[in-house]
DNA sequence: CCTACATATCAACGTATGTTGAAACGTAGA
DNA sequence: TCTACGTTTCAACATACGTTGATATGTAGG
């Protein structure tokens, strides 16, 4: 990931409405939540929310799939991943001491002891 | 670090001239680097570059002290830090595939070779 | 084919944001 | 104290951004 695919993430998720709808999905799993459940989620119009749903998709973070009427957001995994790695990558520059209580957190946690756990 | 803090770091990182500032900072440590200096490195005057530095002060991820005529500006990693484990602990929500890869790869990179990553 | 439903697109509006130039503030040295 | 230097603040401007309402596309059922 380079800088400019950062850019376009951070600012996306630089706006109130974006980042429910991130962490909503990120949250729901790979199932994913239909447009019109995440407009009464995040508590917009649905025309405003697929403005915000494609500028999600620009920047690589959620991705879509067509579901008879509805059309189904879930969380783009791999982009976010990207995301944190740049973060890091950017932290650890001289300064590992910044990534470390993350990782160290995040080990202390439920979600990444040993093996992969699942949802 | 709770939504808003996060929203406010993800909003002062989702703009060129703000993140390239912070990758000059983290990456020089944390002796810091003037504003003047700052200003000449990211390419834009002085005037609009305070501009973006209270905005970055304001979202935690940058210090500043006073050093003669200089103000002297610095990555504020424990800011920086929680970044990190807000975007981790958003992804592993349910799936932690998605930060498993991140670790690995700043495991497998040279700034986090060894003790530094365990607790 | 026609209707109902779910989502996306478009134009228009108000507001927030980034940039610029002029001026003020604070600090150090003569 | 006066001047020079570095940084910040202020007002003004242009533009981008998010929201809204109306309209269009696409899909399923009768």
């Amino acid at each position: 990931m380079d800088e400019r695919q950062a850019l376009a993430a951070f600012a996306a998720l630089g706006q109130e409405h974006r980042l429910r709808v991130v962490r909503a999905l990120v949250t729901v799993g790979p199932d994913g939540l239909a447009a019109g459940v995440l407009a009464e989620t995040v508590g917009i119009a649905g025309n405003n929310l697929s403005f915000h749903l494609k500028e999600l998709s620009h920047a690589g973070l959620i991705a879509s799939r067509r579901e008879g009427k509805s059309v189904i957001y879930s969380a783009a995994y791999a982009g976010l991943s990207d995301l944190v790695q740049f973060l890091m990558r950017d932290c650890c520059q001289g300064r590992p001491e910044v990534c470390a209580p993350a990782v160290a957190a995040l080990e202390a946690s439920d979600c990444n002891t040993g093996e992969t756990a699942h949802a």
